[in-house]
DNA sequence: CTCTGAATGTAACAAGGTCACCGACGCGGG
DNA sequence: CCCGCGTCGGTGACCTTGTTACATTCAGAG
């Protein structure tokens, strides 16, 4: 079966206890899915909870009329905790994940998921603080869209999308989408980077040239 | 002791087997608390689970400017769920918990809680209800203040403030916080309101004169 | 009655979002 | 090779919201 390795890259799980280590490695299963796949949304009830191994998962949000706005990001090493019980909630919302790169999860069932939250007060501390770094997350977003100055998000997420690297693939209505604005607004608040020697611009594609500047710009708030 | 009777306020936990009732009931107990305490915030890690009997909690969050919005309430039947998982974050944040009146709840210590969770599935149905709940706030929050106009956000607000009353006594300023704008914004709209007859005011007090109106710009969207 | 702090009014401007439209680029089919 | 079409990005006018900086009004304390 599963050779359970891949429990290391959780911190929160690695000290299971033994049986219980056991039972969480022998009753979930490793999955694959490629880049582009919805896996979870409005009508969409996953009964299983994702740990994912590699990969990232985008979250985002859209709005009545189509507006949409990135509200997190699982990465590898990190569960997508909030489906549970969001999905367990009545109400209908507009929530939904999408794959952004192939994917490679530990998928655990619901009843293993309820199971292993009776037996063991280690997963129970790792669910509840999967939950707390979710909710972090959203309180930034709400801080960020209330009281945030674009060009401060945008160069922050710039910084974020590049990771090691210092260009990136992404078009100014990604970029938009990633802040919850219009693409008008970003190719202005770009234009201005250029001008300012801190990014070079080609369709689709963003170069940051001078990321210190950058990152300037967002510890200055 | 404690006579139980309060569980019958919460619906998730109506149906506790009996030995876990009991359990419950003798060890949390009710306490009362006055209107303005703060009850969670920064620097302040309650390790109770507070269930709300009476009155309500405001839940807000600070930006480092200063800047103020409302997240959410708890109402009376509800739990503070959040502060659970959020507290239990190594990060500091600014949410924050006040008691907007005077309020009666039922406090659960840390360790009875992670016992319930244990023995009892209803228990953590309702735990993971209860979250449900929050998170979905707090993306109503993130919709809001993203992508709506704030005529419409006002207008709902103070109809949700009213409550079965048709007036309120709330100053410009509360209201701006409540949807984490300023106060002039806010002076702006309600003199529109007034001026379209929707609303009457006067010093820290607002009459809605015309609340279907109201309701109809609200479902206008 | 006066002083004072809170509450509200207002005007001018900055920032961000919307609308309408354009041109530039890239790719696949003819 | 050229054409057509869809995506991407640029731009200006305009509207809404947020900011700044005051002035004014009001209610209660003393």
């Amino acid at each position: 079966m599963a050779s359970g390795d891949w429990i290391e890259q959780f911190s929160g799980l690695a000290r299971l206890p033994d049986p219980v280590r056991t039972k969480l490695v022998d009753r979930s299963r490793v999955i694959n899915v490629s880049a582009g796949t919805h896996i979870f949304g409005p009508g969409n009830i996953p009964d299983n909870l994702l740990l994912l191994l590699d990969g990232t998962v985008r979250v985002s949000q859209t709005s009545e009329k189509g507006r949409e706005i990135v509200l997190y990001r699982v990465e590898a090493g990190q569960s997508c905790v909030l489906t549970t019980a969001c999905l367990l909630a009545h109400e209908a919302y507009a929530a939904e994940g999408v794959a952004e790169t192939d994917i490679k999860a530990v998928s655990i069932p619901r009843a293993v998921f309820d199971e292993l939250l009776t037996v063991s007060s280690q997963f129970r501390d790792f669910v509840f603080a999967a939950y707390a770094r979710r909710i972090t997350d959203l309180f930034r977003v709400i801080d960020d869209v209330a009281f945030g100055k674009i060009d401060v998000r945008l160069a922050e997420r710039l910084i974020d999308l590049a990771g090691e690297s210092n260009d990136l693939k992404v078009t100014h209505q990604q970029l938009a989408t990633e802040l919850g604005t219009a693409r008008e607004v970003i190719s202005r608040q770009l234009a201005d980077f250029q001008k300012r020697g801190l990014v070079q611009q080609s369709r689709g594609h963003i170069v940051l040239s001078d990321q210190p500047a950058l990152e300037r710009l967002v510890d200055a708030v």
